[in-house]
DNA sequence: TATGAACCTTCCAGCAACTGGAAGGTCAAG
DNA sequence: CTTGACCTTCCAGTTGCTGGAAGGTTCATA
């Protein structure tokens, strides 16, 4: 498929697309009118760019984690203490993702029409000081 | 306390909290001698910023979950849209983070030691197409 | 068959969000 | 009163895109 229905199905602008090519993420066939063609595993690994890059991983960490599932050897130890670390990384995102979404959700249901000068979220927010 | 200690306590560097000033996301105090000194409520602001920063948040969107804490004029309409617009972001990015996760651990645990040139896992992926 | 819209290509410039380094001022300890 | 660890501003570089120009391809329609 073209660039333009990969981006559609993977959420990414043509752009970022080429972009990623060219900092070696993704390597699609092209076509004999030199028209990158892509394939639905270029589309899955795309939308899994797509994805971490929002959640906060940058593109080199984004690179490591599509190792992980292109490694031949997984079961090198190598490969599993990256696993691991990528996955207390994402734990602790959940973890505190959970905790933004409770203050925030606090800050709905427990703040409305408070108007004092100095809500008692922003104290409870420093409780959570210790990462 | 000075930048230093701000960034000690916040997990930023000081080039990062400098840069967040001079782009207006804190003001903190001057000392007499011209250094920078930040109160508590810096402190926590600094923290907010390196989580919601780290959680793939832009700038600009932490500038806005900022003001939801500081707006003194919660109970209005827009700040509570905004506030719902936020959640339901927050929600998805748990969700993704859950599957980036589960698909994760899958790879450690059911994968050791497969070295078939195509893992399923890939194929796994492409099931969650819809966002 | 031609012409125009909607694709695609490369290349280059600009923006966002830092990051590093130079040049120099401040402060506390010895 | 100097030394080292702070702090200051300023400017340049990096990362990760993003927009636009200039031009080639494809395909439906006149």
């Amino acid at each position: 498929m073209n660039i333009g229905e990969a981006a559609e199905r993977s959420g990414l602008p043509s752009k970022t697309i080429r972009y990623y090519e060219e900092i070696g993420l993704i390597r699609p066939d092209r076509g004999g009118n030199g028209y990158r063609d892509y394939a639905d595993a270029d589309v899955h690994k795309l939308r899994f760019l797509q994805r971490s890059r929002g959640l906060g991983f940058s593109v080199e960490e984004c690179r490591q984690l599509l190792a992980l599932y292109e490694d031949k050897s997984r079961a090198s130890a190598d490969v599993k203490n990256l696993t691991q670390t990528k996955l207390m990384e994402i734990d602790r995102k959940i973890r505190e993702l959970t905790e933004l979404r409770r203050t925030l959700e606090h800050l709905v249901h427990a703040c409305h029409g408070d108007d004092r000068p100095d809500c008692p979220i922003l104290e409870e927010l420093s409780d959570h000081r210790a990462s």
